[in-house]
RNA sequence: GGCUAGGUAGCUCAGUUGGUUAGAGCACACGACUCAUAAUCGUGGGGUCGGGGGUUCAAGUCCCCCCCUCGCCA
């Protein structure tokens, strides 16, 4: 039995994510994780909420609570969300965690140690009113180029000059408003990625396998311009993993954390450090490769701004460790979902966030259509008409009406129990060596995590089941020879639970359905495909099924077509 | 401005190391069927593969130039 360690990006806790950061790690995440369960291998599919840095302090001001209220609050909405999508994490922690603190302290003194941190001592813009330091975009004021008033410390959204804080006319904090700012020295850590940059190369180098999509921008990083840049992995800040602890190597840090960005992919093994502390179990056999975890396989789920972090700055933390920790094998990225022609945008409102979308229809809907147009190879496009047309033909016509037409056929000629009589033909056969043919190739895009290509075969799956009805016509095959008709409905009503298993990774609550309307729970997968068409017997009783997708309407999709538009109320 | 990824039928996309008349789904047209969620099944029309030049017996697939989209970076 196999072992697979999953991960998805850890949402950040600011908010509710749109569909966009969905598809793009949490899905298929969650399909790679269901698939490999159903083979019967065992999982570890680890989420959290990224809870540190100054968005979240901001929010939490903004909302009038403390930093630590306003994050459990948001943790439990977003897991809230994630139950409703269905995704099967084992576990979804939180990088606040006093796992998570204890590890990246753990970390940075190993770092340490081996000579790969260093301290800067550098100049940074402070608010006297606010009593912090301010980081770059937090800094507005009037552009020296062009005379915008609201310029960002780091750049100018009117004319898209880059700037430095000290070039701003009238700098003003974004926090406060107040404009008693002034230069103040402080000292941070970094992490010396360059002197990682030969190994980390030949790591990704070794990596032929990988979606080119990973490769490219880890190659970039690595050697675009000067070369991979070491980091800063402290902030000025009060929220997050402090970065002066007893036992640290290093004095001066009070009043530091460190970066989001240090603390948030260590959170992966942190949080299956709370799932252990919960449940009882052993995170090391997952992670660490002198106690178990040599036959782990290692993937990561994430979108492509993720990339670099994952290709560089976390394998810098685990193989600058010199411990034994598990580096991840596959890095599986994706490209950016629009919406209708533009972006999805959190603060226009603009595009469906996770709730809406729940409110609006079921998850399989969403799962089906988001997964079946992953962004894997570039750029894919959300419209509501794509949206209506592939969810109406493939769910509701193509697998909905598949039960229901066996289901209700059944029923009316023979009763609601699979019928007994009959043998299997030529066309039974010529159909199982094209399901045998067609789910070997389903098998290797799920191993692949070709997502989208995976469920244009589950498709054709489904679709095999309507032509061989239409093929084999038991309604015209009743009249002369009912036996043979109860037949051709057998293997029919085991196609049914045999679409259940297959389908569950990507439709989960739908294949309960049909599972149950079986009156089964032999979730087996298909090895033997005769075999697996073979498992209802005559007599077995099943429940026709209520529809199973019921389709949307026109007046809904313009509807919604206004609705998420923009602004969100 | 530099770099990445793209630009293939009306729409969404596949197209292996260059090799027979460029494929799929949807949409459209016609036909079949009537068990079914006005569903299903079959057949068909439709593309100078962004533009131009080059290499080759042969290029969507390699090389050069240009145009456009998206993103990242300075």
């Amino acid at each position: 039995m196999a072992r697979h360690l999953i991960t998805s990006a850890i949402p950040y806790i600011n908010g509710i994510k749109h569909l966009g950061n969905l598809v793009g790690s949490q899905l298929p995440a969650d399909l790679f994780a269901r698939y490999q369960r159903a083979r019967g291998n065992e999982v570890m599919f680890i989420c959290a909420t990224d809870e540190h840095g100054t968005p979240a302090e901001l929010a939490a001001a903004k909302a009038g609570k403390p930093v630590a209220d306003y994050c459990a609050e948001m943790h439990d909405v977003q897991a809230e969300i994630a139950r409703g999508f269905r995704l099967s994490f084992d576990h979804f922690g939180r990088s606040s965690s006093a796992q998570n603190r204890a590890l990246t302290q753990h970390f940075a003194k190993q770092l340490a140690e081996n000579g790969l941190i260093r301290e800067v001592t550098e100049q940074q813009m402070y608010s006297v009113a606010d009593g912090r330091f301010l980081p770059d975009r937090y800094i507005e004021g009037t552009c020296p180029n062009c005379g915008y008033d609201s310029a960002r410390g780091d750049q100018c959204d009117n004319c898209t000059k880059q700037l430095d804080p000290v070039d701003l006319i009238n700098p003003h904090s974004v926090i406060s408003g107040s404009t008693d700012l002034e230069m103040r020295e402080t000292k941070h850590l970094f992490l010396r990625q360059s002197a990682m940059k030969d190994k980390l190369a030949e790591w990704i180098d070794s990596k032929a396998d990988w979606p080119v999509l990973t490769t490219s921008i880890a190659k970039k990083w690595l050697f675009d311009g000067e070369g991979l840049q070491d980091r800063g992995i402290t902030r000025d800040l009060s929220w997050g993993v402090p970065a002066q602890f007893e036992g640290a190597p290093w004095a001066g840090m009070e009043g530091k954390v460190f970066y989001v960005w240090f603390d948030a992919p260590i959170e992966y093994i942190a949080a299956t450090q709370e799932w252990a502390d919960k449940t009882g179990g052993d995170w090391a056999r997952w992670w660490r490769t002198d106690k178990g975890a040599d036959d782990v396989t290692y993937t990561q789920f994430m979108g492509k701004d993720n990339v670099p972090f994952h290709t560089l700055s976390f394998p810098s933390t685990i193989l600058g460790s010199d411990e034994p920790w598990k580096l991840v094998d596959y890095i599986k990225s994706f490209n950016y979902l629009n919406y209708d022609g533009g972006q999805f945008s959190t603060s226009r409102g603009r595009g469906v966030f996770m709730d809406q979308a729940l409110e609006i229809l079921p998850a399989d809907y969403w799962r089906w259509w988001l997964l079946s147009h992953a962004p894997e190879s570039s750029d894919a496009e959300f419209t509501w008409d794509n949206f209506q047309g592939s969810v109406n033909k493939d769910l509701a016509d193509v697998l909905g009406n598949f039960v229901s037409r066996i289901t209700k056929f059944t029923r009316s000629k023979f009763g609601e129990a699979v019928p007994e009589g009959g043998s299997w033909g030529e066309q039974e056969a010529a159909l199982i060596e094209e399901l045998t043919t067609r789910i070997r190739a389903y098998e290797q895009f799920m191993e692949e995590k070709e997502v989208r290509k995976a469920a244009s075969e589950l498709r054709a799956i489904w679709v095999a089941g309507n032509e061989y009805l239409q093929a084999s016509a038991p309604w015209s095959v009743f009249k002369t020879d009912p036996a043979q008709a109860a037949a051709i409905a057998r293997l029919a009503l085991n196609l049914v639970r045999l679409y259940a298993v297959l389908s569950a990774p990507f439709i989960p609550d739908a294949a309960e359905g049909t599972m149950g309307a079986m009156h089964c729970d032999d979730w087996s997968w298909p090895g033997d495909v005769k075999a697996a068409l073979e498992t209802l017997p005559a007599g077995h009783a099943f429940t026709t099924p209520e529809v199973l997708f019921r389709k949307i309407a026109d007046e809904e999709r313009e509807d919604w077509q206004q609705r998420f538009a923009g602004i969100r109320s």
